[in-house]
DNA sequence: GTGGATGCAAAGACTTTGCAGCATC
DNA sequence: GATGCTGCAAAGTCTTTGCATCCAC
């Protein structure tokens, strides 16, 4: 029989020990804007902006500023529990990183969903290519837009080229 | 001896036709601006943003404005002369797109600078992907960020995990 | 009690738009 | 000569910042 170990905290509390330990180290304070900001962030599961977020906490009514929300997301963002990325949009969007992992995006220019994925040898093959670049990789981004399974025979082939050269990653 | 065929017009002039083809199907006028920003586009050879674009052409002694900057710009966007992308920055970065050819980027995070490159295995890889997501592909971006080889070891390490985890795309 | 945090509103950066006069087709 | 184009300035959108007040430590 295995000796029992100190139980293992769920997912969500590392992140917020992660937090507070982040606010100790900077001497910054923990507040209850942060707190239910980080709470907001980490149960949300998908993509948001700035915007919805703060309205999102509003309906809840937790009232905290934009400016609070815009200045606490880039705290989030430096200690790592969330990404910031624009999927093509023109205003940020951010996401929860779960820890561990990462993923690359397929985008369907149709309904806007956005499907992750993760592939070893698509990560090995860049590794490869930075390689012979004699370039250091820390981060990359892949995104790629095109029309989902559930979409398929539903978009309107004409105004599709045109969007397509819109993208702007 | 092979019969000479007619002459092959360069690239330059091949995207003038293209665009002077593109405004008379839209029933739109060929203009000394347009003409001056496309070709302005066309030698430039790497990334812009529409800024740096208009004060180019205002040293140029073209005085053209701000807002046409954009609206022309959109234009080459749309019949495909150019690409719009962000790589990073606040600002839109724009491309002028050479004849069939695609490429993703290598981003030095210390220099700044953009190398570009192509991968047949990299682009098939990705088609598998797709094809395993019943999805249907229609453009991508891939942007690896990172240190290029004639800045390593000139990188404070410290604040790189910062910028790092403030990328943006 | 002190230093950092918040909210507000103002400022900023980048981009788009309305309109009157102008140029291309 | 009609229709679309330009420049200008104003408005828009998203984000950041200055400052007085407030609260966690």
């Amino acid at each position: 029989m295995t000796p029992r170990l100190a139980p293992v905290p769920p997912d969500r509390s590392a992140d917020q020990v992660r937090f507070e330990g982040f606010l100790r180290t900077h001497q910054l304070k923990l507040t209850g804007e942060r707190r239910a900001l980080l709470s907001a962030v980490l149960g949300w599961g998908s993509h948001f902006d700035a915007d919805t977020l703060h309205m999102a906490l509003k309906q809840k009514g937790e009232t905290i500023s934009r400016a609070t929300v815009y200045r606490t997301l880039d705290l989030l963002v430096q200690c790592g529990i969330v990404r910031k990325d624009s999927l093509g949009h023109q205003q940020a969007q951010y996401e929860a990183v779960k820890p561990g992992e990462h993923h690359d995006h397929l985008i369907c220019m149709n309904c806007g969903k956005v499907i992750e994925f993760f592939r070893e040898d698509l990560e090995s093959l860049q590794d490869a290519i930075c390689a012979q670049q004699k370039f250091k990789p820390l981060h990359h981004s892949l995104q790629i837009f095109g029309i989902c399974s559930a979409c398929k025979g539903k978009v309107d082939e004409k105004d599709l080229a045109a969007r397509v050269s819109q993208i702007h990653t």
